[in-house]
RNA sequence: CGGGGUGUGGCUCAGCUUGGUAGAGCGCUGUGUUCGGAACGCAGAGGUCGGAGGUUCAAAUCCUCUCACCCCGACCA
């Protein structure tokens, strides 16, 4: 019988996600320090995977890798109005250093763009200077009220972009190029399917002239915002004092744009695909490819099964896969089985007395079909071209997560035009899905519709991502509206 | 910042009302039997009861102060 250690999520979702992360040793509560956490090896493995993609295609698409000071003069953050107003409930400060105080306090940063402005405006003198296009992997620091896994911790790691260009044209197509390149990790690395979009006037970043968005559904109908891209127009510009000559001789500001993904990335892959068994992984993000449980009762069968095991290791290692071989004296196969499946091993091969017989091993995925006898769906696969059959296997792994998770956003999206079924769709505390909606285009109308149901608009979607555009009448105020926008609670 | 809660072996907690030898389960160490979906026996190790002060012959327990963390609301990747 099953000890019940992960609680359903049909339970209590949100414990049901510290159990998980728990479970699978992602990370722990820091304790110590007020709303951090600890990430632990298992969990930075995968950041570690998501950081090597993406780094890659930040590249590939002409960015250079920098790194700027963590901390950052209040001064610097103040020359931004609105960034100020926007960041200062939550920042961290230092006030004192070496025994001394300090003339000037420092911010720990919460986000690069002032002091990175600040060395823009000192490297940029001429046209030829532009694009200027830097990407930092960095830790940050805001003292949020609320902390939770992932999601949102005070510190957490990201990588921000910042780039300054010599049209506004031409920055806009620097957001729009990021925002997919974002996209394009989620679906092909992650296997989370995300909708682009607008954020609305109430949900743009501090001291950006425009947000774009990646907004992914969770399994409990929530939304999470999983990466933004900033057009920040000549606001940073102007308060840096970042100025270029162009070609004719005249002095410019320039066009900025910032653009961000964070660890929270792990937080939405964990509530994408995970089950009540623990962790699910897509094989491109899982550091352990597969996890290998040696079966025998005598010693003499030990020391045959463990050869074998070991060999069949090796030679999958030389195919390019993480296998790891579970060689744990003292404990039962079947709670090897568990503690892999919690870890989000993608596929686990089981090999006993049997198989050598058979030469062949027994293989099972981590998410599969219950067999006729109710059972665990496995598989018995030959040991010759063994590498070939299980990267086959990881493939077809990787694209039904994307699949699972596209199909349950799709069951949970729904497009409403009477204001009693809007609010019905969000009525329970935990009640949520991706509703599209006719919506006035005001803020009074979003902080209205916000305050009666915990829905916010989470954007205004790309043409391609949403419903086909049609003119109608706002759920709630009656007034005419273009398109339909997307409504969730968050998380 | 408001409201609530909790601090006791590594973890989850009991003990506190009614002061009197610091406990359980899990985990850990050793050992033997087990081993194809979460095994069991035996023997062990491990705790200044968040901190400071007070009351008392005696404080995990009562009182005062304090610190930290967690949860619920308003902000955010």
């Amino acid at each position: 019988m099953a000890a019940q250690i992960i609680t359903p999520r049909d339970q209590d979702y949100s414990q049901w996600y510290q159990d998980i992360i728990t479970r699978a040793e992602l990370a722990e509560a820091a304790g110590v320090v007020r709303g951090c956490m600890v990430i632990r090896p298992h969990g930075f493995a995968i950041w570690e995977k998501i950081q090597a993609d993406l780094d890659a295609r930040l590249k590939a698409t002409g960015h250079k890798n920098a790194s700027f000071p963590s901390l950052i003069p209040m001064s610097f953050l103040q020359k931004e109005a609105e960034h100020v107003e926007g960041f200062a409930p939550e920042l961290a400060v230092v006030t004192e250093a070496g025994g001394k105080k300090l003339e000037e306090p420092y911010a720990i940063r919460p986000t690069s763009e002032t002091i990175i402005g600040h060395f823009f405006s000192k490297w940029i003198d001429s046209h030829r200077d532009l694009p200027l296009l830097i990407n930092q992997w960095a830790n940050v620091m805001r003292w949020e009220m609320r902390t939770r896994m992932f999601l949102r911790t005070s510190e957490f790691l990201w990588q921000e972009g910042h780039t300054a260009h010599a049209t506004h044209a031409e920055a806009k197509e620097e957001v729009a190029r990021m925002l997919d390149v974002y996209r394009d990790t989620l679906h092909d690395v992650l296997a989370v399917p995300v909708i682009r979009g607008i954020k609305t006037a109430n949900e743009r970043f501090a001291g950006a002239v425009e947000t774009r968005t990646i907004e992914a559904m969770m399994q409990d109908g929530k939304a999470l915002q999983c990466g933004t891209s900033h057009d920040l127009g000549q606001n940073f510009g102007k308060a840096f004092d970042v100025q270029f000559q162009n070609a004719e001789g005249q002095r410019e500001y320039v066009w900025q744009t910032s653009w961000g993904v964070s660890t929270r990335l792990i937080g939405a892959l964990i509530m994408s695909h995970s089950d009540d068994d623990g962790l699910v992984l897509p094989p491109k993000l899982a550091p352990i490819h597969v996890a290998i449980v040696p079966i025998y009762r005598k010693d003499h069968e030990r020391a045959a099964v463990m050869e074998a095991a070991n060999r069949i290791a090796g030679e999958l290692r030389e195919d390019g896969l993480t296998v790891e071989v579970d060689d744990r004296e003292g404990m039962k196969p079947g709670a090897k089985y568990y503690h892999w499946e919690q870890r989000g091993v993608p596929i686990r091969l089981e090999i006993g007395p049997r198989d050598l017989e058979g030469e062949c091993v027994m293989a099972k995925m981590r998410i599969s079909e219950p067999d006729e006898r109710g059972r665990p769906m496995k598989e018995s696969l030959p040991w010759k071209d063994l590498g070939l059959a299980i990267g086959k296997r990881l493939d077809a792994f990787q694209t039904k997560l994307y699949d699972d998770a596209l199909a349950r956003r799709v069951a949970k999206e729904v497009s409403v035009d009477s204001w009693d079924d809007f609010a019905d769709l969000f009525k329970g505390e935990g009640d949520s899905s991706f509703v599209w909606a006719h919506w006035d285009g005001t803020s009074e109308t979003e902080l209205a519709i916000k305050a009666a149901t915990k829905a916010t608009i989470r954007c205004i979607p790309y043409e391609e991502d949403g419903p086909a555009a049609e003119p109608g009448v706002c759920i709630k105020t009656g007034q005419p509206s273009a398109q339909r926008v997307l409504f969730s609670k968050n998380y």
